[in-house]
DNA sequence: CAAATTTCAGCTTAACTGACATCC
DNA sequence: CGGATGTCAGTTTAGCTGAAATTT
């Protein structure tokens, strides 16, 4: 399944209901995130799922495909098929790890590295937007308790 | 897709790279708090996505399969699936809005209340755990950012 | 007739499992 | 040989579009 959600109203503000609980509202926000992700890289002709990756590599550079998939929750298999998409686009490159002949380091490409430029600015906005009720202590605040609940769970 | 993410390492707290963007951070505290759910619920023989169904419809019972769809970001037919099978299962019934004779009003069975019951002490403790290095102030502060988030891209 | 709801049929995407070759 | 990596093939799931029937 690809990640939709039972949506609610807005949360229930002063309603008799329980409200949602925060494993839901987590994931109500991530379904809007992705959805205005895909339209902001649509024109760059990639999907949200593509664009992410690439952000992974821009701070990481040289994975290899087992790498990439076993800190994704994902199967070999899975990352495959998108790392050969973004291979035909030209965005990455992959090349044999110097220190064996097993490993294929995906590498960020010229191209790749242009579209994340063009991209940037959109996605700067659209995490201003999304904080855009918060003070710039509570968009920190809201950092960390996803870092701290993320690794809560992991 | 089904929402999967090219996953980070912990948050990189005092590296030279640049920080996951927030957006990035969503996306991979909801990967993980899905892939716990499933595993939570995967003994009363339903995924996570049927859960979150569930527990939509015990805040807000007797809505119509269009209604569903709408707050969800699917289509009806996405919904319809999901519908067929919880119906199946019995956990769900279906009956004409006595208002007209076009909507089907869907409503929780004893079975579908039995069975939200039954998960919800360990859905609860889910949480909590994803909550535990937060003060119940913090947590708080996590459940407003989070709903002003989403109105803010709704 | 137009709009809303439901349903049927088929398609697509992005995950999966299994099998296999290669390399260290 | 055992463990890790990468790839090929087929399957499944959960969305989608299109089309049609029914009701208001």
């Amino acid at each position: 399944m690809a990640g939709t959600k039972i949506s609610d109203a807005v949360p229930t503000p002063a309603s008799h209901r329980a409200p949602p609980s925060l494993l839901y509202m987590v994931k109500q926000v991530e379904l809007v995130v992705r959805s205005r992700l895909d339209e902001l890289v649509k024109p760059s002709g990639i999907t949200a799922l593509q664009y992410t990756a690439l952000t992974v590599l821009e701070r990481h550079d040289g994975l290899s495909a087992a790498q990439l998939a076993r800190d994704s929750f994902v199967t070999a298999q899975s990352i495959a098929d998108l790392v050969r998409s973004l291979e035909g686009r030209g965005l990455i490159r992959r090349e044999r790890n110097p220190r064996n002949r097993r490993e294929l380091l995906i590498l960020l490409t010229d191209d790749g590295r242009a579209l994340l430029e063009q991209c940037a600015e959109p996605v700067r906005e659209l995490e201003k937007r999304m904080m855009r009720e918060l003070t710039a202590h509570q968009t920190e605040q809201f950092r960390t308790a996803l870092s701290k609940a993320w690794q809560a769970l992991s």
